[in-house]
DNA sequence: ACGTATTGTGCACACGTGTGCGCGTTGGGA
DNA sequence: TCCCAACGCGCACACGTGTGCACAATACGT
């Protein structure tokens, strides 16, 4: 080290001195402290990392980094990160397990302390490569495969979601509904629409006035749900709960392209509540996803299950924001 | 080396063998590949960026993370990382240079290869900062403020996009205009109102016929632009340029809000071409930016810097997107 | 004055990888 | 048979930082 030479000290003495160490006498430790001000020196994590085993640096995968959803997520987990003097080693993989789990080596490579993966598509039969790479992991938003002493999930509840959608519509007196799906996301698919409906069902709506539908995996939300309002054709429908929002806008362009007001002859209800969601046209009532906090607790859970801390996994609950693509049903209007 | 031992050699031999250095005979190969696959090795990254003194990592400062504009951006800088076999270690600062100087320093202390800031907002005062960590930087859609050998720019052409607004919105035989702009970035504002004012000035619209509007500094654009459109009060005014997508969409609203139709009364147009441009209401005009490509021109005059290569600052062309926020004056009816 | 505690600093090693150079072994040619 | 080249591999060091231990110097107690 060059400051040393200068100080004519030892690089040990430097370093200790740089910590703070008390057992440097204070002489020197203002000596170094200016020499190193003077110098512009700024120690190298590199090595640090090297020497104490662990790198201060959490890997996040995303599926995509231009998804504003991910990107409020993203945000919560960056905020955690900054205040643990932690950096953000930023992943993009295509969205199937074969690419995440790439993007997960990449980040062990870099000997991450901890990976957060956003949306996995992971399945039981990676269990073992994730073992492999023994690095403590949080998912967001995903499926539970698998238990794993070092792996914990962070999700919204999904049914819940789904009843809230449900209640939401039931207070506004439709009778006959639809659901708009995404086939690329299986289980929390799946999820939202079992509360949907379980929910009507209870509050006695019959089965068949529950339509749902899906659009082929490989278009994007907001043109599923375009394509989906276009070609919908159930009558007498007029309450439609989406899968998320970008369904839901896609559905909103959809159903105005065909001359059907939103929500005087339907109404829409999203999911997620994306910042866009205000400005839509008409502003989307949604079930709203704590983006910020799905990431933050993330993290928080991450450091616990770093610092060898017992931590479960947790579900945090939606809530409904009601704005206005949603109204009572007109009686006695045929739609 | 727990493998080395394992397969009694130096880890020197296994250093070789598995970078498929010749010079190691083909069976003692064979036998440390099959190995190095059978116990799960992976080699550590940090301990080779230490040796090689390179980390193949590119530092990138945001100022928010959950930008949806900003996130395509680093999607491009994402995609050239990727095939460079490089990582993205993502830092958000927030809007001013001191934030932006921290951030930076950070990933210098991690020894990042170079540096992208997008939407920077150093001054001339921060050069001999930004020399001392002498790294390769890139700035995106930054001033360029000061020379230096190792840092470059790519921004958009923001003269050029207001020129191109203006045009479109001349063709359209429009008299009166009005220009929203954004306070807190003060040179492309002024580079993009500039080329709006001087593009209509030189077609014979006379300056008292243009308007500026501002807002403070403190509130989000989106509503900035809500709050210009609806406090706006220039008769005859039939169009607006707004200094970008998210001002416009607030101002989208801010119209509706008080019952003037866009396009028939008013129209709009935004800068950016946000994913969601294409589905607010009405679908927004807009002069677009080429974001994938900026980020990915970023890497690449980056890459450049990095190897020592020369080149040149980079100033890329954006386009004009028209839909239906902007139709053609009504003559003869009265605003 | 001598032994012992206390204080301040450096030596040497570790972390995991890459590489220049040297050394031993083998093969081939004279 | 001897010499030299070619080949295959290991030694030792480097990268920059942190830390256990030893050691020297000083202070303190008796």
């Amino acid at each position: 080290m060059d400051i040393a030479r200068r100080a004519d000290v030892s690089h040990t003495t430097v370093s200790r001195a740089l910590q703070g160490n008390l057992r440097i006498s204070s002489p020197v430790r203002m000596r170094i402290a200016a020499l190193a001000q003077e110098m512009g020196y700024v120690p190298n994590a590199i090595a640090r990392s090297l020497q104490q085993q662990q790198t201060r640096t959490i890997g996040v995968v995303v599926s995509d980094m231009a998804d504003p959803f991910w990107g409020e997520v993203v945000k919560g987990i960056d905020i955690v990160c900054d205040s643990n003097n932690q950096s953000l080693l930023l992943h993009a993989a295509a969205h199937n397990a074969t690419h995440q789990l790439g993007a997960m080596m990449r980040l062990y490579q870099r000997r991450v302390d901890g990976i957060i993966v956003v949306d996995s598509q992971l399945g039981p039969e990676d269990a073992k490569n994730l073992e492999a790479l023994d690095t403590p992991t949080v998912f967001i938003n995903s499926q539970r495969v698998f238990e794993s002493a070092t792996s914990r999930t962070v999700n919204i509840d999904n049914y819940a979601g789904g009843a809230l959608a449900a209640h939401h519509l039931l207070s506004l007196s439709h009778q006959k509904y639809a659901y708009f799906g995404s086939p690329k996301r299986p289980d929390s698919n799946r999820q939202r629409s079992i509360g949907f409906v379980d929910t009507l069902l209870a509050h006695g709506i019959h089965t068949s006035w529950i339509h749902r539908a899906e659009f082929p995996t490989d278009v994007a939300d907001i043109d599923g749900g375009y394509a989906m309002a276009t070609t919908f054709d159930e009558p007498g429908v007029s309450a439609v709960f989406c899968y998320n929002d970008a369904i839901a806008l896609g559905a909103l362009a959809g159903f105005r392209a065909r001359g059907i007001a939103v929500p005087h002859k339907i109404s829409v209800v999203g999911f997620d509540d994306l910042a866009i969601a205000r400005y839509s046209w008409p502003p989307l009532s949604t079930v709203a996803q704590p983006k910020e906090l799905l990431g933050q607790t993330a993290m928080h859970t991450l450091g616990a299950l770093i610092d060898g801390l017992a931590v479960a996994d947790v579900i945090l609950a939606p809530t409904m924001v009601v704005r206005d693509s949603t109204s009572a049903r007109l009686k006695g209007i045929r739609s």
